[in-house]
DNA sequence: GCCGTTTTCGGCCCGACTGTTTTCAGTCG
């Protein structure tokens, strides 16, 4: 069992155990733990042979136990009873928007259904609206949110949440008395998925803001509208929120709505240990009267004696901490970067030819582009057989003749790691390229050794430089990566120096915030690059350097932001 | 069920919004 594994383990009893009406921080622990598993970024296996099972934040004595007895049979009897009792299926219920755990027990006790169908067809034949608590209303809610969740997909990829919050923000800027208008929640702490929209305005006013958000183009449902708080629902199933405060609070309540919710906890631990309660409006003295508005976070930040914390780092992973000894790291930015090693030409499935996408990264501010056209066995790809080459390599040569110096150009390949483990290529081939990319595409269900030993393969040539996109996951459209050891990759990474690429297309996103993190901390470079087959992708960038902010890289962990020299002096030690 | 420079018991965020009610429960973030 994986960490992904044994987390939907514990929401699943979470969740079941919230229907039996167990109490609720008994419920909010598996969670916690749950959370925890999914990203703590090292194989649950590992701690587990050390026996430090309960080194992991959220478990103690009993998770611990049921960790351990999940590993060694794959079963819990704790959860097969609780299975008995409660229906697994009821579990479903719980993502229906609008039902939560006391009205799905409610109606599971008292009509005996325990599918979403069966559910549906109570809805229709109108048998909710006389149990207790409900009526009408909530009836065809229940409805209308078992439409909206046939119509959800999960969480939102960042990369079509993030244009479309520019476009609500740009909207509502346009509002009359709308001093400023950001993102919030997870979408400006930059998670690789959302959940919902969140959206902070500043404005006196709040009617016209949501007046303005509820007619939004495209909106399918307002699922509410209050004076502070309203939210809605697209066609797509997205939902966006937004909340209004004054400007004078702006600060506070943006704080506040990025969260993470973990981050606030510690924060209003910080103030309650200053004699202050930190809320969404303001510090309020806990002693006596008076309180303390902030308009900026800074403000709020500096109350608390801290230094302000880049939204990208507040996941409760050690950031307060950081901050409070002054440690926080000095995060990358997207003008930090002076390379892409990762670029497609029409040589393969690139839209632009290399001298149109090198100038347009020139125009960038670009500084070194390496050209990694697929290699030759990815036929759709329009893969680059070894006389390709020669002929791609003359080309380079033209287009750098053209270019001058505003930007080098390196021959570069993605060569595919193949089904049985080898590169596409012959060594000696590759010896002669200024870099090479290696990465994986087809066969990534293959059992877990077996995929992860052709990764390894590829690092422990002499020949790779980068592992390109390591674990082959998407998130448009939504397919797992391969079922990688990470744990052997970064090892083997570590032991080689080969780097590992965030790919900072937002289908991609891989490697994550969580394994970056790890890599960085085991001294692996990382490479950031866009994958660009087209100008626009070229602008995508900000996304990689997003995850990377989230895994604390600062520029020094970064090839693409070295110098030329230091770069090349790199790649030449690699045995180019 | 977890956790502890408030430590082995007693907290664990809490306010906005909605619907079904007449003072509140459930959901959500």
């Amino acid at each position: 069992m994986n960490n992904r594994e044994l987390a939907d383990t514990f929401t699943l009893i979470a969740d079941l155990l919230e229907i039996k009406g167990e109490i609720i921080y008994k419920t909010l622990a598996y969670r916690k733990a749950a959370e925890n598993l999914a990203g703590l970024g090292r194989d649950v296996n590992e701690y587990w042979k050390e026996g430090k099972l309960r080194d992991i934040p959220g478990v103690g004595e009993a998770i611990a136990e049921k960790i351990d007895e999940l590993l060694r049979t794959g079963k819990l009897e704790f959860l097969e009873k609780l299975k008995k009792e409660v229906p697994p299926s009821l579990a479903e219920w719980l993502k229906v928007p609008g039902l939560g755990p006391k009205k799905v027990g409610l109606i599971w006790k008292t009509l005996h259904i325990t599918t979403l169908a069966q559910l549906e067809a109570a809805a229709k034949k109108g048998k909710l609206r006389d149990l207790p608590g409900m009526g009408a209303k909530s009836e065809s809610a229940i409805l209308a949110g078992l439409e909206s969740l046939s119509r959800r997909s999960g969480r939102i990829p960042l990369g079509r949440a993030w244009p479309l919050a520019q476009e609500i923000i740009a909207q509502l800027k346009k509002v009359k008395g709308v001093v400023a208008a950001e993102p919030a929640g997870s979408l400006r702490r930059m998670r690789s998925t959302i959940g919902d929209l969140d959206i902070l305005v500043a404005a006196k006013d709040s009617k016209p803001v949501m007046e303005a958000f509820t007619k939004l183009p495209g909106v399918v449902r307002v699922l509410g509208k209050g004076e502070t708080k309203s939210s809605i629902e697209f066609g797509d199933g997205v939902r966006a929120q937004v909340w209004v405060h004054p400007p004078e609070e702006f600060g506070t309540a943006l704080q506040y709505a990025t969260g993470s919710k973990d981050h606030n906890v510690q924060l209003r631990q910080m103030a309650l240990d200053k004699g202050l309660s930190l809320s969404d409006h303001s510090f309020e003295k806990t002693n006596g009267k008076g309180e303390i508005l902030c308009s900026t976070e800074e403000e709020v930040y500096k109350t608390l004696g801290l230094p302000w914390i880049p939204p990208e780092l507040r996941e409760d992973r050690g950031e307060v901490q950081a901050a409070k000894q002054n440690k926080l790291p000095k995060l990358i930015e997207v003008k930090d970067i002076k390379a892409d090693l990762q670029v497609h030409s029409t040589w393969s499935d690139g839209k632009l030819s290399m001298l149109e996408m090198a100038q347009a990264e020139a125009r960038r501010g670009i500084k070194v582009v390496a050209f990694t056209d697929h290699s030759q066995s990815l036929g759709v790809t329009g893969g680059l057989s070894m006389g390709d080459h020669k002929k791609q390599a003359a080309e380079i040569k033209k287009a750098q003749d053209k270019l001058g110096d505003s930007i080098l150009i390196l021959h570069a390949t993605e060569v595919e790691i193949k089904a049985d483990g080898t590169l596409d290529y012959p060594d000696k081939f590759l010896a002669g390229l200024d870099l090479v990319l290696a990465s994986l595409h087809t066969s990534l269900r293959q059992p877990r050794e077996k995929v992860t030993e052709r990764v390894i393969n590829a690092i422990r040539n002499p020949h790779v430089d980068i592992i390109g996109h390591p674990t082959g996951r998407l998130l448009m459209p939504d397919r797992e990566g391969a079922d990688l050891d990470m744990d052997a990759v970064l090892k083997a990474a570590a032991e080689t120096g080969v780097a590992l690429e965030i790919n900072a297309h937002p289908a991609r996103l891989d490697l994550d915030d969580v394994y970056a993190r790890r890599a960085k901390e085991m001294g692996i470079p990382i490479s950031i690059n866009t994958d660009a087959h087209s100008e626009a992708d070229l602008d995508m960038l900000f996304y990689g350097v997003a995850i990377a902010r989230r895994a604390w890289l600062t520029k020094e962990d970064v090839i693409n932001c070295w110098s030329t020299d230091k770069l090349l002096r790199w790649l030449k030690k690699r045995g180019k």
